[in-house]
This record gives C-alpha cells, structure tokens and sequence, in this order.
DNA sequence: ATAAAAGTGGACCAGATGGTCAACTTTGTT
DNA sequence: AACAAAGTTGACCATCTGGTCCACTTTTAT
C-alpha cells in the first residue's frame, strides 16, 4: 500500500513558480473582492489550474491568505528605517514620500488588501508583525524628535505626522476608482508625479521644512 | 383566494422603526466584515428578529446594501458644501477637517463602508450619486482657485489639496485598528482633538494659511 | 531503469448562503 | 365588528463554498 506524503516545505522550481503564481492571482482578487468575497476556485481559474491544486500549495483559504498578507508586509521596507538623527529631515521624508507613492503606483493591489485587512481589525496580521511595527514607529517617533530638539523641523505630533503621510500616500491606491471617476480617467505617471509633488510640499511646509529640489523621477517607466 | 401583496413603499411607523434598526445592525456588520462577508442571517439576529423579516424590508442583500450605502452618502454635507470666493479660506478649510473628523470619530462604520466599497472598484455607487460627487469636486476645486487668484493661499493644487484631507481625516476612522495597535488603547476625545488640531496646522500651514485661533470644541461629548 | 516523491485533477461532500413560500398574527380603517 | 393590509415566522430549496479523497502523471534522485 503506497503512502503518499503531504507537500513538504521544500521549495521546488515547479512549487516555486507555482506558488508565485496562485499568490499574484489571489492578491489580485483579494484586493478586488476581500477574503470572503474571493473563492477558491476564482483564484484558480486566475491562476490557470484546477481548485485542487491551489489547496495542494496552499493547505486552506486561510493559510494562502496569510501568505498573501505576509508576502505583502515582508515587502514593504524603506530607507527611512535607518534613518538617523544625523539624516536631513527633508530629505528623508521627501524619500519616504516618494517611496510610499511609489508602491501606490506601481503595487496597488498589495495596499488595498492591506486596507481591507486593517479595515476589518487586522485580526489576521501575526502578532510579530504587529510588534515589529510598533517599534518600528516608536523608532520614527524618536527620531522625529530629536529633529525636532535640534530645531531642524518645527515641532509637529511625530506620531500623527506619520499617519497623515500614511493617510495620503495611500489613498491613492485604496481610492482609485473614486480617483477615476473625478478624474474620468485613470492617473498616469505623469498625475502621480504632480500629486507627489504636492504632497512632499504640503508635508514639508507642515514640518516648517523646505522641500528639496525635485530630482528628475529615475525610476523605470 | 386571499392575495397577499409584496410590500409597498409606504413606510408606517412599525416599518420605519424596523428599518432602522436593520439598516444600523447592517451598516456595522458590512463595516466589519464586508458585504460578502456578512450574512442576512446575522444582520437579522443582531437587529434581533428572524431572516425572514430582513428581507421583508429589503428584498435582496444587494438591496439592503444599496440601502445602507445611501444612506450613508445622504448624511455627508457640509458647510464647504455652500462655501464662497468671498469666504475666508483658514476658516473654510479649518471647519471643513473638523466635519470630517468629527464623521470619523462618531460614524467609523459609515466611513468603513464607504472604503470599502471604493477599495473594491466602487460598482455599487448610483450613476448619480457619481456625478453629483464629480460635481462638487468641481465646485470646491473652482473655489480654491478663486482664492488661490485673490492671493488669499498658496498656490497649491485644489484637487490634491481635497484628496490629502479626504485621505488624513478618513484615516482616522479606517485605519483605526492599526493606530489601536499603535497606540495600544483606542483613540478617545483628546486624541482626536489633538489629531484634528495638528492635521488643520498641517493643511493650513501647506496652503500658506494662518490657522484660525483653536475654538473651544463645543460638540456634544 | 526504477522507484519514490512531487504534482495534477476529477469526483465528491457537508455546511452555509440567499432567497421563496405559505401559513400565521397584528394593526389600522371603516 | 370585520376585513384587508402589514408584519412575522418556520420550513424549505437550489446553489455555492472550502475542503477531502484517491487515482493518475510527471519529475527527480540513485
């Protein structure tokens, strides 16, 4: 009598490929339908196999969810995470603002399952991650302020300056659709641009701070 | 041969009542859980009475949704909403941040349904209610040029300027599992009129405006 | 070459879901 | 009092869901 063994851990080329596949898929879907709303066999068929297979990667709905989610989170770092009290402010919040933009523009889906996610209470998100988190802007925290003691910046809530970057940079991925329909078109690199300007603007005078000069966008496409 | 007919559209007190109450216990669980992540069954016994009834009142899921998200919108007017090239801008936009806030402390559910929808592509949004809102946008982005042409603020752009308050004052209602985690306890009063009072100095400060003298809150409680 | 492991895929299942039906009770009007 | 409309309710149903099973094929290691 054959005994055949569960997937292992082992990452093989075919689970390797396979896995990268089913995850975009179900990001996608994810982010357009929430976790409820998107079934197994949806991110299959995105995928271009039978249910079967996705639950053979990925054990249970949730399990791939979790994937997704920790996927997205291991993704998002920034040089602003080591920042020091040395750092320009301006420099350094300009490129953190651009930065966030940046993963608006070019990974949308990633930001709205996050949204989705912290929208329904986060209860999903691992309990290292949320501490991880915590000290991560206790740490900006602590910077800003001694930015602030050495009188580079004005003395701004570090705290809630953080959420309003949080705030803007995001929006422009989680209201897209409300952005287009203002707009009666989608934003093109060109929008995106302009709205980072304005934003680093807005948050750098908010921060008694002048915005440095805009360095020709390098980033590809 | 009795006829038993479908429900009118008169409304009689036992009805109105029964309404609201669906449509409260609705708009929290869809807040939560989304609208395919919450059952007739459980908006029937949070709102205490059999499925049945439910859907006696709203003949679809979609339609109680549909229901739950107008009313939502009906209730978002402001004072902006009739603000003039004469008005003083500070002024304006100070009240207008305060509004919002204010939504997102004392109607978080409201504000989660509507992100939701929008994150989710926002297809169930009346055409109407799609313009009217393009219409506003396009009243207030007029507005804010007058001043910007009167040398009353800063030259900053007015669309981008609404979406980084929408975006900031939003965020607060959101996003509030995350701050929950950040903060480690719930945001009360104090915290929100601290955020309010550094988001307007933020906003005002971007525009080149001096923000006005912080009135005394008198909101009740 | 061969055998085990990895991967594929259709058939199937128990539970939940949105929605219907028909019988019942309560309310309002005359 | 009486009758129709409005409101309430449990039983019921077709469909969809996540997940399991098991037989099959392909890949990998020796």
């Amino acid at each position: 009598m054959p005994h055949y063994n569960a997937p292992k851990n082992i990452t093989t080329k075919i689970s390797d490929k396979n896995r990268g596949i089913i995850l975009a898929a179900a990001e996608k879907l994810f982010a357009e339908n929430g976790f409820k709303g998107t079934s197994v066999r949806q991110i299959a068929e995105s995928a271009g196999m039978p249910k079967t297979n996705v639950l053979y990667y990925f054990k249970t709905k949730q399990g791939l969810y979790h994937a997704v989610l920790s996927q997205i989170l291991s993704v998002w770092n920034s040089r602003f995470d080591k920042a020091t009290p040395e750092d320009d402010p301006a420099l350094t919040l300009a490129d953190y603002i651009r930065e966030k933009m940046h993963i608006s523009r070019k990974n949308p889906s990633a930001s709205k399952v996050f949204a989705m996610e912290i929208l329904n209470g986060g209860n999903n998100l691992s309990d290292t991650f949320l501490d991880e988190h915590r000290n991560w802007v206790n740490g900006r925290k602590a910077i800003i302020q001694q930015w602030i003691d050495q009188r580079k910046m004005k003395a701004v809530n570090p705290e809630y300056l953080l959420y309003h970057i949080w705030a803007c940079t995001q929006h422009y991925a989680d209201f897209s659709a409300q952005i287009t329909n203002i707009k009666g078109s989608k934003m093109n690199k060109h929008d995106f641009d302009l709205a980072t300007s304005e934003l680093i603007h807005l948050i750098l005078n908010g921060c008694g701070l002048v915005p440095p000069l805009t360095k020709s966008d390098h980033s590809n496409e």
